[in-house]
DNA sequence: TTTATAACCTGAACGC
DNA sequence: TGCGTTCAGGTTATAA
């Protein structure tokens, strides 16, 4: 299930490959994901068309080619990516694949097809403005300087829902899904039920902090491998390792040694200690 | 405007 | 062993 830090390890681990590499031909399934595959335009369009940039936006890969187009990739729940040599066996759920000028392939791989591959071609006049507009509604990256604890605040008045969905909404922040959401709270000290709006500033301070420490280890470890994901060199990450609620719920906490409980919040499986993460109410006196 | 929920999808795990 | 059910979860659309 990639977040932020395993789609920021695939980025990194396919850049090399793909840096001033020439796109050879583009080959689909023909299987829809979420949204329809723009298979068409992308082997009209890419055919000899030059790799110029690979980045990464909130949970979204962006390639650009020198022709000014642009793939956009989101690899949804099962979705992966890599260089694999031409001709090599392909496996069941490659949908996508960009053959490259050096007799390698890129390829798109999504079991449950929760993925989605936008492309926005070269020759059109409002790509820019396109493409600005696909991230518009998107939440500030959890590193950049507009990601701060005073936005965070402003953000969250009035709001009732839960801070892990809150922090969850991409269009708050960019890049936090499930696992780390749970992670950061158990950091921080903070109950995942609690009100978005009930944090104090120096809880959101805490928070953010854990945040980034949490994201930035997983990147470093090369993201978490929970059944699917497998980074771009096809290695599992190892971060799992350093879970400390999630998928922990009946093991005794690392730090109080209570049990991990599990509930559902926003329909999605959440773990926290009852004893460090405190109660559903705001902490006395930290407001 | 905010919140809740369903839908999309496949495979693993589980119970019977 | 085989079948049916449940669960996992990011994003979007829709309803309340």
């Amino acid at each position: 299930m990639p977040e932020l830090p395993e789609v920021e390890v695939i980025c990194r681990g396919l850049l090399p490959h793909l840096l001033n590499r020439s796109i050879v031909s583009v080959h689909c399934s023909g299987k829809q994901l979420r949204a329809p595959v723009p298979c068409q335009s992308m082997q009209t369009m890419l055919q000899g068309a030059e790799i110029t940039k690979l980045s990464r936006r909130a949970k979204y890969l962006i390639l650009r080619t020198k022709n000014g187009g642009t793939v956009i990739i989101h690899l949804g729940m099962t979705g992966n990516m890599g260089i694999f040599k031409d001709g090599s066996p392909t496996k069941k759920h490659d949908h996508v694949r960009w053959r490259l000028d050096n007799n390698t392939e890129l390829r798109f791989n999504d079991t449950r097809r929760f993925g989605a591959i936008h492309y926005f071609p070269a020759n059109n006049k409002n790509t820019t403005q396109e493409i600005r507009l696909f991230f518009a509604k998107t939440g500030p990256e959890p590193f950049s300087r507009s990601c701060s604890v005073r936005y965070f605040v402003n953000k969250a008045t009035r709001r009732t829902i839960a801070i892990k969905q809150f922090i969850m909404d991409s269009h708050v922040v960019a890049g936090i899904g499930n696992i780390y959401a749970n992670e950061a709270l158990f950091h921080s000290g903070i109950h995942p039920e609690r009100p978005a709006s009930s944090l104090s500033e120096k809880e959101w301070r805490r928070l953010l902090t854990n945040i980034r420490k949490t994201l930035t280890h997983a990147i470093e470890c090369g993201g978490s491998t929970i059944s699917d994901f497998l980074g771009a060199s096809g290695d599992g990450g190892y971060f799992q390792m350093n879970f400390r609620v999630y998928g922990k719920d009946g093991e005794e906490c690392v730090q109080c040694g209570a049990f991990i409980l599990k509930s559902t919040i926003g329909g999605r499986a959440s773990f926290f200690c009852p004893v460090c993460q405190g109660t559903k109410k705001e902490e006395k006196g930290d407001k």
